[in-house]
DNA sequence: AATGAATGAGGGTTCATTCAT
DNA sequence: AATGAATGAACCCTCATTCAT
């Protein structure tokens, strides 16, 4: 269930001036109007140059600039939103593996980690940023450390995690695990090897 | 010896068209300018915005910037200049290990690595690069390459690594090193931790 | 009815990538920034010097340099905006020259491309250009060719043009005549003499 | 004899301050130099975009740019050198057809002067500047002057030529002819055909 | 809500010219 | 004489952001 995010745990937070990833509720044009405005950033970003000029992305998705400002006040919030739908995914997964009973856990955040950042790019600028602009975002990173701790705890019960790895190593190795992967040729390649070789590397001793 | 760079054999060659991370030889004062503005660069790339505009390094420095565009006639040929001595000394570091008895080397040229990276912000840049646009980067990279091959086959020797890991993993896996410790809080402390990690990763069997 | 440009049919036809010389419509206020800036362009053109900066432009026009190049996105495109108002009338000469019954067409299209070249620099760019950068440029340049060549058949018929001389021909004759009154003192003496030679000079036999 | 330049008319000059095309004796090293300069200036005009930059000059040139500014003080300096052989070519042509006892002088000083400027790009540029920078262009641009005037008086006095026709419009309409013939596709094709209607157009009547 | 025109700071790059070596 | 390093004005162009319509 990955769009339960509205119900999720936090009950009745106050208001927080904090942007939405996704707004609760939109006139149907302008729900439209977000969505084109989104693909058109996923393609710009998927791009091999990279960057994301709101001018370029208002055109290429057929709205004014305005509009763009309007759904996503800094490019930090649009690359949340963004990423949103892949770190719900990682977040999924992360519950999941935490709702399991076997230890093989962390193998699958760690593989379902590397695989949606190869595939969403802003997934792991959101994974290297120290704060979220938004506060879905953050409830969503708050419940993937989460899910990561119990995660982890199980593996170390086991007897498969080092005592000193935390939640937010996981995250910073994650993110390097993508650098490494992307800075050079091959993608698919190396990416199996390189997960094989955390997952070694944090098991305990030597 | 890791420098004999400029000690190369034809005194006369054709002129390359590919840039020189470091001019032979060079009127006093321009050598001055250009120590200037490579310090003025590693100031702006050391601060945490890290952005790298020509006019702004050209004013810091102290020289117009025409005289920086000579010097560096593109910022990548500008971050290799940056990077040399960090890349010098990483290359010298695994040449060494290539050279010692033990098979501790490739621990040695991680760590070295790592540390040399959070030193040096441009390192990461040359490293992560495809293709450098210098020769003498190229040299460096290639001598690394070489060393860090040596150093591999050592340890696969020894038992300490795996068979599928080449060269390239190494400085790939560096890289993304580096990114990992760079993205949160503490760059000291989970540096050594996240060697660890590596190096026990890289063992064998699993 | 030379004019008719705006009234064409298709109201809502597929967006061209070709730039317009003159948009359809415009707020008020762009249309103001439009006239303002092409008015400072005619007369930096119009200078002894002659160049065409575009933060100059900017400067005299009174407005930003963005606005200069959201209206006139290249430089070839300003010119044939600047053009386009004696293009117009060079092409209505043209076409009632060929609505003419007398065969004196060929005469007033040269004297009317010439004292308009003398009057509008922008002009002589446009003639000397191979391709138009902007639609209503070529839609321009067609009928004069269309038009020319109809003066000239009916010149040809009359015996007063020779028969190896056609529309592309008067346009490149045209612009080399007004290079020709340019390039040394008093504009308005040698213009009648030169139209006089060149006519002259494209009758039949020898 | 094309190169009795400095054997000229003009007997005893006051020694001018003008800088000279063609320095009468130079070092043999500067001599060379200076060919190199002026054969890669030449490169430089020959090509399409047809620049002139001074320090592209020098390097293309193997030389320093003080050197290219030692030789050449000023850019019209500079291209008054690079014209200097196809004017004297020019002028020995009027010369020759001012000495012949034939009537078609003009023609032979026409389709000379357009087939050198075709050839030569700093020709057109010599033959439409008001002044020449140089003391001994000024000296080949009179000499032309006179020549054409004989040729003018023969012909006209043979009838073949208006009687408002003055040397002065024979440099004008020789450039705008290279104007014309330049503007377009094909170069020899309507070379020959343009020289015919002008040399017809200059006939006397009509 | 949406639009898109306007802005102008900001960064990029070139090149004519000077001058110390 | 020659060199080429240095300079910095001048242009180029983009793009984040605001705001009137």
């Amino acid at each position: 269930m990955p769009d339960d995010r509205s119900a999720s745990s936090a009950p009745a937070e106050a208001p927080s001036a904090a942007p939405l990833a996704r707004p609760a509720r939109l006139r149907a044009d302008a729900a439209r109007n977000r969505a084109q405005v989104l693909e058109a950033a996923a393609a710009q970003l998927a791009a091999p140059d990279g960057d994301l000029a709101m001018n370029v992305l208002a055109r290429t998705a057929g709205v004014g600039v305005g509009t763009v400002y309007r759904h996503f006040p800094t490019r930090q919030v649009l690359l949340e939103a963004l990423a949103a739908d892949g770190l719900e995914a990682l977040v999924a997964a992360a519950e999941t593996a935490a709702a399991d009973e076997c230890s093989a856990g962390l193998e699958a955040v760690l593989r379902t980690g590397l695989r949606l950042q190869l595939t969403d790019a802003a997934l792991g600028a959101v994974l290297a940023a120290q704060e979220p602009a938004c506060v879905d975002t953050r409830a969503l990173t708050e419940r993937l450390e989460s899910a990561v701790g119990q995660v982890l705890d199980r593996a170390r019960t086991a007897g498969d995690v080092r005592d000193d790895v935390a939640p937010d190593d996981v995250r910073r190795l994650l993110y390097g695990l993508a650098r490494a992967v992307s800075c050079g040729p091959g993608r698919l390649a190396p990416s199996a090897r390189y997960v094989d070789v955390l997952l070694q590397g944090l098991r305990p001793h030597g």
